[in-house]
DNA sequence: TACACTTCTATTGTATACAAAATCACCCCG
DNA sequence: CGGGGTGATTTTGTATACAATAGAAGTGTA
């Protein structure tokens, strides 16, 4: 059996990130246990949890609501995420072993799998990906970088435009993928750095072209 | 009158922080709650938020200790740290206004008379250290890089070998802080990013040289 | 109508009691 | 004497009840 606040934690969070929720509104600690069916006590922990993550924010009095990024935000969460996996891929070129960068091939080949179904199970692409970037995460063997990259990843937005991403942009994704694990497995720390760079900021100028096609 | 939760996380932090804990030592929350006063239900709130700050640390059953940091882990912090101090810095010299340079000016002003105190006051040296980076991080205006610092900048160790700084050492941080000043007073983000990073380097290094002064 | 004041309601904060789980100490059996 | 299991004890997890606080709605007065 799972932890109730564990519970409340992937429930409430499922909430937010399927986007039954919508940005801006309020949360009360009371809504959020019935939904996740336990008390309050362990909403309160998981919504501590989400908090950190900045999915919910806080009010000045306290009260509780379905956080909301501006493009700036947007921007800005890239920008920082794009700094610390690229440094957590320079510590994984000089960490990694055999086995992690097998299964780093599978993983990607799954992947490429998933994008070449038509239409394209973007899903799978993203748990995939996930998978990908959370063992990079691990070889880089930094339990200070693990706990801050959490606060960086999840976003209702980017989630929602996924769906709307073109084949040739997913595959990028996949040939980036390729090009870091030859970097990895040449144990190439600057290598793998810029890779990683390339990649997330690809990834972003991808979501802003899709998030926002009406330019002036 | 303080929130208990409030109460709970100042108490329990100082108790870390000033040295009274040894780490690697368990923390019931039992314990906790006698040295807060306040009851386990608060404590849990504030361990919560002492655990993101990477002060106390989970075992697999759940159970709480005093974190304990080996040589590298203190290195990789100081890198993350000086990157997003280095982001901060450079978001800060585009954002920053006249007020904001005038109140940096004067907490570096009394930065520099806490360090010509015979002996240098150093609990007056690094609270005045904090204010002078927290407003910077406050002008940078970005919410996740505020959220992520806390994780970063607190350390017992640290802390306990910034006693045994020199005057020389302690005068080289008034005049990076100087140089900051400038830069922002200039705008330049390139040149605040640069001196932040060497700022921050730079205390590491008198730290490692500090705490481990026999080398073979 | 505008504004302060007051009451009522919604929401979060805290304590306590009990349940579940993990660790420890002990004992029994091989 | 060692290993494995069993009960006791410690420690964390969860629910509920109540307290405190913030927000909303009304009420009266100028």
């Amino acid at each position: 059996m799972m932890p109730a606040s564990e519970t409340a934690y992937q429930k409430i969070r499922a909430f937010i990130l399927q986007g039954e929720a919508i940005p801006g509104m309020q949360l009360t600690e009371e809504k959020l246990s019935e939904i996740s069916g336990v008390s309050r006590t362990s909403v309160r922990d998981a919504v501590r949890r989400l908090e950190n993550e900045m999915l919910v924010v806080r009010s000045a009095s306290k009260r509780l609501f379905v956080a909301d990024w501006s493009d700036g935000e947007v921007d800005e969460m890239f920008t920082l995420r794009g700094m610390l996996e690229a440094h957590a891929a320079a510590r994984a070129a000089q960490r990694i072993d055999g086995d992690a960068l097998n299964i780093l091939r599978g993983i990607n080949k799954e992947l490429k799998d998933a994008v070449n179904q038509s239409p394209p199970d973007i899903t799978c692409f993203l748990e995939a990906n996930r998978r990908f970037h959370d063992l990079i995460l691990e070889c880089a063997q930094s339990p200070r970088l693990t706990k801050l990259m959490p606060a960086l990843v999840e976003q209702p937005v980017v989630r929602r435009t996924a769906h709307q991403y073109s084949k040739i942009q997913l595959n990028q994704s996949a040939v980036d993928h390729d090009e870091l694990i030859a970097a990895f497995a040449a144990k190439d720390a600057d290598w793998a750095k810029s890779v990683m760079t390339s990649h997330i900021r690809r990834a972003f100028h991808s979501f802003s072209a899709t998030a926002a096609p009406e330019s002036p």
